[in-house]
DNA sequence: ATTACATATGAGCAATTATTCATGCGTTGT
DNA sequence: ACAACGCATGAATAATTGCTCATATGTAAT
């Protein structure tokens, strides 16, 4: 960022900016928040948790549920995995995914109810 | 997508691809809650919601703030508006922002409870 | 053993994104 | 009238993203 020309009359309200960096502390949470919502911010992950959360199922089911290509959604998975979103059990060659908890379901139905009330 | 190769014998678990079918009623609605959840997947935006959360802010010391450009700044209030999640003031040269209600900030709020509950 | 199948993964690609830079527009003060 | 300031915006760019394609891995069946 360029400090050199913007706003050199810098901070036109130092009393609102000090009350506001003062009131925001943990300055990383917006990252993780971020984060958080990042992984929710895409159709196709979307479509995957309101599915896992009815069932746990298994790849080749929800590629079909979604009417995506199987590869697409093993990367969608890995994504989830790695976020740690999703939990997966082997049985033979078949892979089921579920929910690792309740708890980005919660925050999907707060979703849901965000456009409920729009 | 390729529906020649993957699943041949697709629908490995027919009933349960019916049953999930049939709880997914309202086929758009994955498309709408992604958009809501892109919109808080961007930090700098996390960020412009938890300021303007606290108080209404001018742009200048939006960008004093989180310590971008003026210009990074307005681009991300482009987008807000266009999302309609903000409202806006003029006051001579100054641009006063301000959170459009409090839904956004109750579904942020529940992100902050999903790290909280980690 | 060989073949078929379910899933995972790396490479490649097109589309999207967040920022910077340059500039334009409207308002204020001189 | 003119310069300065706050903000908006278009173009350019680098980084990220979501998918496809090809292929690898592991399991099951013949």
């Amino acid at each position: 960022m360029n400090d050199n020309y913007i706003c050199e009359t810098n901070y036109i309200h130092k009393d609102v900016i000090n009350e506001i960096k003062s009131k925001l502390t943990e300055p990383k949470q917006h990252l993780q928040l971020a984060e958080i919502f990042n992984i929710l911010g895409d159709p196709t992950r979307i479509k995957i948790f309101q599915i896992l959360s009815i069932s746990e199922v298994c790849v080749c089911d929800l590629a079909a549920l979604i009417n995506l290509s199987q590869s697409a959604i093993s990367h969608q998975l890995r994504f989830l995995r790695q976020a740690n979103v999703v939990n997966y059990r082997k049985e033979g060659k078949i892979v089921y995914y579920a929910l690792r908890d309740e708890k980005m379901k919660k925050v999907i139905d707060y979703g849901v109810k965000y456009l409920n009330e729009k």
